[in-house]
RNA sequence: GGCCUCAUGGUCAAGCGGUUAAGACGUCGCCCUCUCACGGCGAAAACAGGGGUUCGAGUCCCCUUGGGGCUACCA
């Protein structure tokens, strides 16, 4: 049999990283089988919809390299694949449920059903329109009265499955209430157009986090009434923000857009979730997606709780910036490189050259570059270095030497400024050290920089560092 | 509160009765080096606690403690 998996958002607000980690392991598990990824949005509570959403739910998974096979946008042989257009599809099968006694009709109004709560404050339903006639059931309907479907649950017995990570799982029925299926709206709730829509969508595993552990009994339940097949369980746990707090997407948390918007390279999110809750046989941490489709497998799935580490994510996304060839990163860096006050006026390249192996994500960009705009007049003591020897003096003698030698070099790249310099410390008996420190604190005004005297003579250009080396000469001579 | 569930360094995690208890991130140190990075090498750092079972327990069982989840006309 075909495997079919589905990831089934709903859309409430953004792609949160709980979310893509779901959606991701859903399509590994299908394409490791040969199978289908399945998109399915579960849009049931009007309330929750937000304008916007789903279109949100569609870029990210594309970004994410998830492509599902069926959906809303690609269409497929099970559609409609959103649930608000299968309202009558979800009323009729919950007849035909109340037909063979696993729910039935309830009229009772809101206060009464309040009621009933207990001393914890839980509302527990008594089954009270369970035992209503057949006639009462008819006249209520006729007369139009509101009611809604609840699911029947024995109120003896233990409903249990084999969960693909957990084990087995065994809930008494009588923990259990008689939810409702079928909203006074006429619109199903998750636990009932969930289980009428995997199933009708031939969902082979369902693939979804830990909170329905427990209630998955319910769903069984349904199945069983239906006569249908139950789908293989596969519960994940939940990815944390710390030790007590999930990661929500109520608090606007670790949104997949927000990470790409900082710099965050898509593979590189997708990469390091796929860490949360899995590790591959072979511990293997850096792996494209067909490497994450083969090596993935249930029994590296883990069963208690992650905490998302961002200082992992950082490292994982520098690991990709590293390994991006100068030209690629040149591209991707460009809307980062554009928010530096020194875009523009410097050699995009060499610049993104030197940025690639020093910052971990793109945010960091701008900072990291300001520097070469902000030249003037400095501390003339960050030309002594201990370990160089060098100070003041051994600068006010070196750097017209540099001067010299770069202002007679007729090409300005890298190899000629660096060789340039270095045969003037082998020429003069300096240390190397002795020419390249005061060289790029002259042209630079930074005891830091990232990258040495060849790499910011080679930015600058001929003319500016030649200002430069002159205005530090100056300045050693005031 | 009841029920379900989880528990290895700060974090992610190997381990599935016998190991010097991996690896990665982070931290620290050293090397490389014109600074910062990169890269290389190395170090510190863990089986929540208590009972069992067993010749032998991080691995199996029970309890305690702690965490998460469910307990909605949300999903």
């Amino acid at each position: 049999m075909k495997v079919r998996t589905r990831f089934a958002p709903s859309p409430t607000g953004f792609m949160h990283l709980g979310g893509m980690r779901t959606a991701l392991y859903c399509y590994l598990f299908a394409k490791q089988h040969g199978g289908d990824f399945i998109l399915r949005i579960e849009d049931t509570d009007q309330e929750r919809y937000v304008e916007g959403a789903v279109e949100v739910i569609y870029s990210s998974l594309k970004e994410g390299g998830m492509d599902y096979d069926e959906g809303p946008d690609k269409g497929g042989d099970y559609g409609p694949y959103v649930q608000s257009e299968r309202k009558e599809i979800y009323l009729k099968y919950a007849k035909e449920l109340v037909e063979r006694g696993g729910a039935y009709y309830c009229f009772c109004t809101k206060e009464r059903v309040e009621s009933l709560r207990d001393e914890n404050g839980n509302v527990r339903y008594d089954k009270h329109c369970l035992h209503l006639t057949k006639e009462e059931i008819q006249k209520n309907l006729e007369l139009g009265v509101p009611y809604v479907i609840r699911q029947n649950i024995p109120e003896h017995g233990v409903g249990s499955y084999e969960d693909a990570v957990y084990g087995h799982i065994a809930v008494d029925y009588n923990e259990l209430e008689d939810g409702i299926l079928i909203k006074s709206d006429g619109l199903p709730t998750y636990n009932f157009a969930n289980v009428v829509d995997d199933h009708l969508m031939g969902i082979t595993h369902v693939i979804r986090g830990t909170e329905y552990l427990s209630s998955t009994p319910k769903y069984n339940l349904m199945y069983d009434a239906f006569g249908w097949e139950r789908p293989v369980y596969i519960h994940l746990p939940p990815i944390m923000k710390d030790a007590t707090r999930k990661l929500s997407k109520r608090y606007g948390d670790a949104n997949f857009d927000d990470f790409v918007s900082k710099g965050y390279l898509p593979e590189a999110i997708v990469n390091y979730i796929a860490l949360l809750g899995w590790a591959p046989k072979d511990n293997s941490e850096k792996m494209t997606m067909q490497e994450m489709i083969e090596k993935f497998s249930l029994d590296g799935v883990s069963k208690s709780p992650a905490i998302f580490d961002d200082v992992k994510l950082r490292w994982l996304n520098g690991e990709y910036l590293k390994a991006m060839d100068d030209e690629a990163f040149y591209r991707i860096s460009e809307p980062f490189r554009k928010q530096s006050k020194t875009y523009g006026k410097y050699d995009g390249r060499l610049i993104a050259k030197l940025l690639k192996t020093r910052i971990e994500i793109m945010s960091e960009i701008p900072e990291k570059i300001d520097f070469l705009e902000e030249y003037g007049e400095f501390d003339v003591n960050m030309f002594y270095h201990k370990k160089m020897k060098t100070d003041t003096e051994m600068a006010k003698t070196v750097l017209p030497l540099v001067y010299d030698a770069l202002n007679a070099l007729d090409s300005f790249d890298h190899q000629s400024i660096h060789d340039a310099l270095l045969s003037l410390a082998t020429e003069k008996q300096f240390k190397n050290g002795q020419i390249l420190w005061p060289a790029r604190v002259a042209l630079t005004a930074k005891d830091v920089t990232p990258g040495g005297a060849v790499e910011m003579a080679e930015i600058l250009g001929k003319e500016e560092s030649l200002r430069r080396i002159k205005f530090s000469m100056d300045l050693l001579n005031k």
